[in-house]
DNA sequence: TAATAGTATTAACAATGTTAATAATATGAA
DNA sequence: TTCATATTATTAACATTGTTAATACTATTA
């Protein structure tokens, strides 16, 4: 990497740390350019000479917040841990996680940040997909015997889904619901799916 | 009603509609209160003197939307029909009807519009709410034996979660599944759910 | 030291939602 | 009908947004 580049390179962080920093204070719909220069200690105009737009500012940033988020989601992995058991707590793991990080979930979810620059698309195409690892552990979940071979797809496409709509309604939706309860929730759909049949 | 309120009401619904076109043609982030007085014939702060702003506007705009909705989803209702079959009727309806909206989805399900204006909350408040009519369906199906009875709850629960789930995966991440695939999706999943464990 | 390339800043623009000031219109009383 | 008043619509104005063009500054190199 030429010295250029490392120079160019802090500069980036420079202002995606500052975004990183505002958008967990006040949220995505409150960032502005300005405000980021601003903490970043330089003018707003500077940012347009490292980033081509807001957006893929705010792209740099989510790649930021699904490193820590992977890094988070991977470490519940416990190989003595019976399948089954470690597919809850990777389900209440993963909502958690989410609901605790409203930015990743409007960034990630909601937000359309049109398409991303490549430099950051490889970056976030190596990290393991999250439904990958879910449907893993539920194949996990058949060799054990808990469930079906032929059932392994709908219940990983019934349950990501699951997940997923439930932190659509706590985090958009003022759910009636505190975050404890859905996991409790979480929790028991999934003992409920994932069981012997008799 | 006096004469003032209907003339009020009636401005309101201009207003209403044209803003109701704009969403339709080019999306909640493309409409501005320019545009909607534009198109109601109108200078755009005339809009202030029957709302209160853009979001009541958009609160008013939701309800209607929502009026027709409940009509589209109440008429699947066929008392003939096996209740399992219903079910899956209605989730694949409910999928689709929202999927073919997204401006209705974003309003409702994405959107802050702030606090709901009473009047709109009554008219909201009054139609069924989408869970329940879930419920009961679910509820019909462990009366017919499909299921047992302490089992509605969890699978109601489920089966909402999932539906919101893929929508805003069809909606929000330009999903790699179209439409029709997840309607067999959804049907696979609710025929799977409910079905007499032997 | 002077010329040039690279980088940061200010100024400016168009678009946004909203409010205050003004114009137009309808209403009611004489 | 005509004038005074209340109602309603419009234009002007403001602050804020993202973005770009013009300008100032600061290194680097000859």
């Amino acid at each position: 990497m030429s010295n250029k580049e490392i120079q160019a390179q802090r500069m980036r962080s420079f202002f995606i740390d500052a975004a990183k920093e505002i958008l967990e204070e006040e949220g995505v719909k409150k960032l502005s350019v300005r405000k980021v220069g601003d903490r970043a200690g330089y003018s707003y105009a500077t940012i347009y000479n490292y980033f081509k737009d807001l957006n893929e500012l705010l792209t740099y940033c989510l790649a930021d917040m699904l490193d820590d988020a992977y890094r988070m989601l991977m470490d519940v992995k416990e190989e003595s841990l019976d399948p089954r058991e470690q597919l809850i707590r990777y389900g209440e793991r993963y909502y958690t996680y989410f609901a605790q990080n409203p930015v990743l979930f409007d960034l990630l979810f909601i937000e359309d940040l049109g398409a991303t620059p490549e430099a950051v698309a490889d970056k976030m195409g190596e990290l393991p997909s999250v439904g990958q690892l879910l449907i893993a552990t539920i194949g996990e979940c058949a060799q054990a015997g808990y469930i079906l071979e032929d059932e392994v797809e709908v219940l990983a496409d019934l349950l990501t889904a699951s997940i997923h709509g439930k932190l659509l309604f706590s985090l958009k939706r003022r759910s009636l619901d505190p975050m404890e309860v859905v996991v409790g929730t979480i929790r028991r759909e999934i003992g409920y799916l994932i069981r012997r049949k008799k």
